[in-house]
DNA sequence: GCAGGGGAATGAAACGTTTCAGCCGCCTGG
DNA sequence: CCAGGCGGCTGAAACGTTTCATTCCCCTGC
């Protein structure tokens, strides 16, 4: 059952284990005939490279960690996509790690990786574990982040501006005469969530006068919280109950939806609703959800490329932090009848 | 930059490199005090286990792969933390890959996979890519199909019967007074897609007298096919329209409700939609969505521990075919007004 | 007082590669 | 005819673990 070894290739072809070896690694050096006798017997023994002989040897993997908060979550998988695409064209491999918004699975995922000697990681945090990240760094292997801004100048990251996603899906809200707000989010320690509701702030803010924002702060920005959300929404005396509604993301906003419908109240007639991320079934909801759209695919393009290259140009190399700008996508969820 | 080796522990710690290995593996085999020592060694090095050289020479990993048809696909992200939470609960890791309906990209996964000397495998694999499954098996390593009934008997599986499925599907739609139907899916050489296809075929030959189901084939079961499709149904003749769709699964149902209602159509009013998997989504559609209900998370959860249990048993171990039963979940998207 | 046992640690082999210095013949140019 | 070069190959070291036979001591029981 033991696969074949590169050392019974080589006697069964009749050459020694390091031509065996450059045939796999550099087949010009070895001539014709010898490669086409070392490949035959390699196809008859059913040789399969051991990649851990290589690593441990060759002190070079080539994969690649990816560390996402919610696989079930249509932003990241996008997301991961791209990343994908972008390692696949160099060849890379990707292993992809949900942390589930969870401080200690992220860590034993970490620990994995680093023990794998992966080439790179590229990872959107779990709140505050940075720690980890820093030791990461400091023993040697690279960390971009991902959909989470780098503030110390000592990495590389690939993100969107939040703040501006916020301020511009609430502005649309102002701008559809809603007075009366609501963030819906959370946990705050979740620097996305808390940079949206930072930037709703600040539109609320300048906008000056009577304008308010509440803020409804949920367990997880998922689709359950948003349908639990529904009811501490409905619970409120009508005249309490804002008038729109910003959610941290697609997901809440669908699942506050659906809560809500189910709930008799209408949208955006009884209340005006807008997501973020604009995920493909943002569009196709009961009411179509405006939505902040981010670029997904290519974030997560733009983030494996920068790791590629702080891989390939090791010491030298220069940490860059790239933002995207949001986009907003008005749908029926929250326009004014 | 390197990391320290278990070798410059040991010497720190001033014992040999068996007994480091033994703090690591087997604590309670070494004193007390010599084993604190070692760990504290460990700390002030940042010492990190090099799993390659573990691997190579312990000829055991601690991954299971996971080959998946397409990771945007709710449905199959949903299988894949039930796998995850598994594979978890047994200290094993999961590597994620995303064949993307190709058959190459699969076949390079499987190559990786191999080299990396996984545990096992769990795929759904792209139709006709039997070939390399088998290959796998005869070299030692164990491979469980996931969402796909293993024919032969040398190997477990963890499936739904997608004919039943098919056929309550269908049954439903006949019942609701159908007799012009049309199955929307493709590529047919997916298997999934061909089951459920037979099991619709099958309730409307049972069904006998006039009810005709006709095939709208689509090049992949995806979102983006069923706007597609949507204009090709929107192209015929009113008289010649099915009046239900019986779509091979939800995302094909979602991009094609979409479409239907972009064109002005009526759901179900002009045409009754019924999709399969019931993602989280299909409830919150523009027309909540009737949908055969799969238990995902279950089904990767059998799937892994199939796998698990075919690791730890070795030779002696019995494949074993698991298969579950779907659920018809109706919803308005169906249901005669 | 001694044989025997057992707990704790050692040292070296082995895993399957990559890498590199070195060897062998043959060809070329002077 | 010879020096030099070069293409093609060999052989062995090294990577960082795990594993196991072996050694070393101390303790126990007779």
């Amino acid at each position: 059952m033991a696969i074949a070894s590169i050392k019974e290739v080589a006697q069964l072809a009749s050459v020694s284990v390091g031509t065996v070896s450059n045939v796999l690694n550099r087949p010009d050096m070895v001539a014709p005939a010898t490669r086409e006798r070392v490949l035959n017997a390699m196809n008859e023994l059913g040789f399969v490279r051991n990649e851990s002989a290589r690593a441990l040897r060759s002190g070079r993997t080539r994969t690649m960690g990816l560390v996402v908060l919610d696989v079930t979550n249509p932003f990241f998988t996008d997301v991961a996509k791209g990343v994908e695409a972008a390692a696949d064209a160099s060849g890379m491999i990707i292993t992809l790690c949900n942390s589930d918004q969870d401080g200690p699975r992220e860590r034993r995922y970490l620990d994995y990786l680093e023990e794998q000697r992966v080439q790179g990681i590229l990872i959107t945090p779990v709140a505050g574990e940075t720690q980890r990240l820093e030791q990461l760094i400091d023993r040697g292997t690279p960390v971009v982040l991902l959909d989470h801004r780098a503030t110390r100048r000592n990495r590389c990251s690939a993100a969107v501006d939040d703040v501006l996603g916020g301020r511009i899906a609430v502005e649309h809200l102002l701008d559809q005469g809603h007075r009366r707000l609501a963030f819906v989010g959370g946990p705050m320690t979740i620097s996305q969530v808390a940079e949206r509701h930072k930037g709703a702030e600040e539109a609320v803010a300048e906008a000056g006068g009577e304008a308010t924002l509440e803020l409804v702060e949920v367990p997880s920005p998922s689709f359950a919280s948003g349908r639990h959300a529904a009811d501490r929404f409905a619970a409120l005396p009508a005249g309490e109950r804002p008038t729109a509604l910003f959610c941290a993301n697609d997901l809440l906003a669908l699942g506050l939806m659906q809560g809500l419908q189910a709930l008799g109240l209408r949208i955006p007639g009884d209340v005006a609703l807008i997501g973020y991320d604009d995920i493909a079934y943002a569009a196709g909801a009961a009411v179509p959800l405006s939505s902040v759209r981010q670029p997904r695919e290519e974030l997560g393009r733009v983030a494996a490329e920068l790791l590629l290259e702080e891989i390939d140009e090791g010491e030298r190399h220069r940490h860059r932090q790239v933002l995207f700008e949001p986009e907003l996508v008005i749908r029926e969820s929250s326009v004014r009848s």
